[in-house]
DNA sequence: TTGACATATCTAGAATTATAGATATAATAG
DNA sequence: CTATTATATCTATAATTCTAGATATGTCAA
């Protein structure tokens, strides 16, 4: 029972996963211009790539992926692979049904 | 940064203490019957014994005691002692503060 | 006061999570 | 094909959290 809210508390459990899910509400705002590996007509909005994330949370990049990879399977990110790169952006889908739920029921 | 709401999160964290915040929901549905201590006129009202919190859980007594620290230190409990017996419930503002700030800032 | 009970705190080992570095994979350029 | 770049996965160690058992504290009853 409750599985999945503990895996999506677990994985806001860390300042720098928190500081990612947050920098990423305003990607223009907080990273590099994004988005020059994507192909024209293809546009996954306001996604960032890895290197960008990494390089502004000031940690390594195993963790850099790893940490992507625990917010993703929280349900909190989304992905979106173009050549060599993979572009995050949050699932405010999810996240909006998340923020809900903690209204409803915690 | 983000230190307050970490330690929310934090205890959250785990099936059981989220399981204890659920259940202080509904304390007369999920508990004894319980305020056999406390003094008339001065009601904690809805609240519930480490003890029957413990049996219900299924945890060691120094486990229940150290998940209801964790929670009332995160601010979502709050207690009160009459006697040997200390009361745990629901701290319904605080809760409804945290809620209400995923809905805007997560 | 003494003894019994409810809860809190301490202690130590087990389990989980964090993190860096090494290696693997996948895509692109030449 | 080979070299390079971006990202993912693996491996091992450090740090944190979980948990039970032992001990301490506070309260009540005799």
């Amino acid at each position: 029972m409750y599985e999945r809210e503990i895996e999506v508390f677990k994985a806001l459990s860390n300042e720098t996963r928190l500081k990612i899910l947050k920098w990423l509400k305003e990607p223009e705002k907080n990273f590099p211009p994004q988005g020059l590996h994507i192909p024209e007509g293809d546009s996954f909005d306001h996604s960032v790539c890895v290197g960008s994330i990494q390089e502004k949370a000031g940690i390594s990049q195993s963790v850099a992926s790893h940490y992507l990879d625990i917010l993703q399977k929280a349900g909190l990110l989304e992905s979106a692979r173009y050549g060599k790169w993979t572009y995050y952006r949050r699932n405010e889908a999810n996240i909006k049904k998340f923020a809900e739920m903690m209204q409803k029921d915690l």
